[in-house]
DNA sequence: ATAACATATGAGCGACCATTCATATGTTCT
DNA sequence: AGAACATATGAATGGTCGCTCATATGTTAT
């Protein structure tokens, strides 16, 4: 969490950018939340769960089977996506449908997909 | 990469949306790629990096003094962002100053910190 | 050429994490 | 109640990754 400070020779080589920087930087307990949340799509199961349930609502037995993975694998991953409230279950009997709960999803991977093809 | 795959008993449960989401799904290397980029993201330190930089240009001695950690933890982290093509730099005699290199690396973040805060 | 400085980089270590395996929980049917 | 099935979960493990330390590279000034 806290590191050292060995800097450069002479204090800060623009000191009145870094100050200016860092009133203007949002607290550092929020920059660490929005780092977990981005680590959640950080994971190639996770964003071929994410992009599946963006087409389709599905039981996680289905997503074993399109991703080829384990039920067991899928299970802890959308334990890890529901407490990152990115998606959301409803049961039927003895099956769990999950579909994403979050409007930014889709924005987020789209941009992201904007960055890749250039 | 490859994994096994021992689904649900029956086959699939709903080989209906199961065979129509396969159809619908981005090819599975862009998926790869998607995850690596955001993995990117993914980190507290590269995070506060791009979050300094998207408030000015800076150079490492000034970003490590901001963070308070080693020039050569930054230097390092900004070799990431740099293959990632997040960030630019200009040389400048001795000193290298980063800045950002893409549109949408404040649309991710802002999209990012509107789905944290409710 | 040598010193001083800003930055980059390779090796190594410790921590984290995705998967596997075994097993538990919850539901339906008989 | 017990069997069958869908899903969840804990422990263990192999691989990944961020930081540190030492050192290299590149630039400027003397």
């Amino acid at each position: 969490m806290s590191k050292k400070a060995p800097q450069c020779a002479q204090e800060f080589m623009h000191k009145d950018i870094v100050e200016k920087v860092m009133q203007d930087m949002p607290e550092e307990g929020l920059l660490y939340d929005l780092a977990e949340f981005f680590k959640v799509f950080g994971d190639s199961t996770r964003i071929r769960i994410l992009s599946a349930l963006s087409r389709n609502e599905m039981c996680v037995c289905d997503i074993s089977a399109l991703l080829s993975m384990t039920q067991s694998a899928i299970s802890h991953q959308l334990r890890i996506l529901k407490e990152a409230r990115l998606v959301k279950y409803r049961r039927e009997g003895k099956v769990v449908y999950y579909s994403l709960d979050d409007d930014h999803v889709k924005e987020i991977i789209s941009t992201g997909l904007e960055h890749i093809r250039e």
